[in-house]
DNA sequence: TGGAAAACATGACGAGCAGCATGTAAGTTC
DNA sequence: GAACTTACATGCTGCTCGTCATGTTTTCCA
């Protein structure tokens, strides 16, 4: 239980939005994009829908702040991941799988659901755009940072490579596509990313 | 004007019946799943809702009924196009561009928009799963068929690589990225696999 | 040619939805 | 501690959805 005797107008604010915003991407991982409703994530937050209606006016305004709490959580969750990677070729392999990690957990499922809901509604859109290409961005620098000695063009092109195949993977996995195929494509990937690695740095062109 | 001043049972009970499966088709690629509901297909199929519940008892029975006419379209699509393809590296290459074709169109969208909803329908991932199967395995033989000098293990790996980043890039591409860097991609991507192609026949280990 | 059967249309019903109006409790300010 | 503001709850309204019961048209068959 906790005693919440006393709180702060901000503290109460914060707390129920977060809550919401929460219950939000879980009804998006566990019920998807199609059946999630004010009033399902209301029960969730165990808050009422006057409360959703106080703090967002419409139900596309709450999707968008959920895509960007979405964000700032995959953001932190690969951050910390990302920063303490080995260098050189094993750092690849090893990064390989933390970009893997990321893009097929829950919170990347959810961002999945966003996004293809997004291709038809054009404001969910909007919103999405610009908070996903930061987060490509922040990743790929951070990546980019642990494969110094490469070309950063080419460090690009595999970071990418990665990052799409990988989403490919998850799509495939949410299907319930074979676990040991998936795994198996993996490594081969991270193979042939840490052999393209080394022809990289020992034969620049 | 198609003057059908006869029809033959059989006739009209085929021609609404693929009717309203391409109108759902339709309404799945411009609408989205979320908002394909069953007066939008009729509207578009230019039938009552009285058809469709003489066809199909259920919304979930329309919608397997239009998973199974979609990969059927895919499939002959993806045939009609692969059965013309050169042999050796240059046939590695064109492949990689014929799937990307395939999995970048308008079918494959209407796939998407199923994949991520059968994530949370078991009834329609019940109906999905096993003609999904079965049109990547079909594709594959006739991949295959094409590098026949690679080792078949090593063939499959490619084409799988291949089709799951080429589904991560269709999902970019849905919500808008840069089309000059998916061309990018694909082109490192097809360099690579020519690459392992070559270097797998002409040493084998 | 008439009647059975299949193919389709029309209208209605209950459920669930998003949004809004109004009421109540908790915190803030003076 | 009283007025005021913010945070939340409750109940309603209009709408759309999927499904069903019933009527109408078209084809088939004897």
């Amino acid at each position: 239980m906790t005693e919440t005797a006393h709180r702060t107008q901000a503290q109460r604010r914060e707390q129920t939005r977060t809550a919401l915003l929460d219950a939000t991407i879980d009804c998006l991982v566990e019920v998807g994009y199609a059946r999630t409703s004010v009033q399902e994530i209301c029960a969730r937050a165990r808050v009422s829908k006057g409360a959703v209606q106080h703090h967002f006016t419409a139900k596309a305004e709450l999707m968008a702040a959920a895509v960007e709490h979405l964000t700032t959580k995959l953001r932190r969750q690969l951050a910390a991941s990302l920063a303490e990677l080995p260098s050189g070729g094993s750092g690849v392999a090893a990064a390989i799988d933390l970009l893997w990690a990321g893009y097929s957990g829950t919170l990347s499922t959810a961002v999945t659901e966003l996004w293809v809901a997004a291709r038809t509604d054009p404001e969910l859109r909007a919103a999405i755009r610009p908070v996903d290409r930061a987060l490509g961005r922040a990743t790929l620098e951070q990546v980019t940072q642990v494969a110094g000695e490469l070309p950063p063009e080419r460090a690009e092109m595999l970071f990418w490579l990665t990052v799409n195949l990988t989403r490919g993977l998850a799509l495939d996995a949410e299907l319930g596509g074979d676990p040991a195929r998936r795994r198996q494509l993996l490594e081969e990937w991270k193979r042939i990313a840490v052999l393209l690695y080394q022809d990289a740095t020992t034969a620049p062109s």
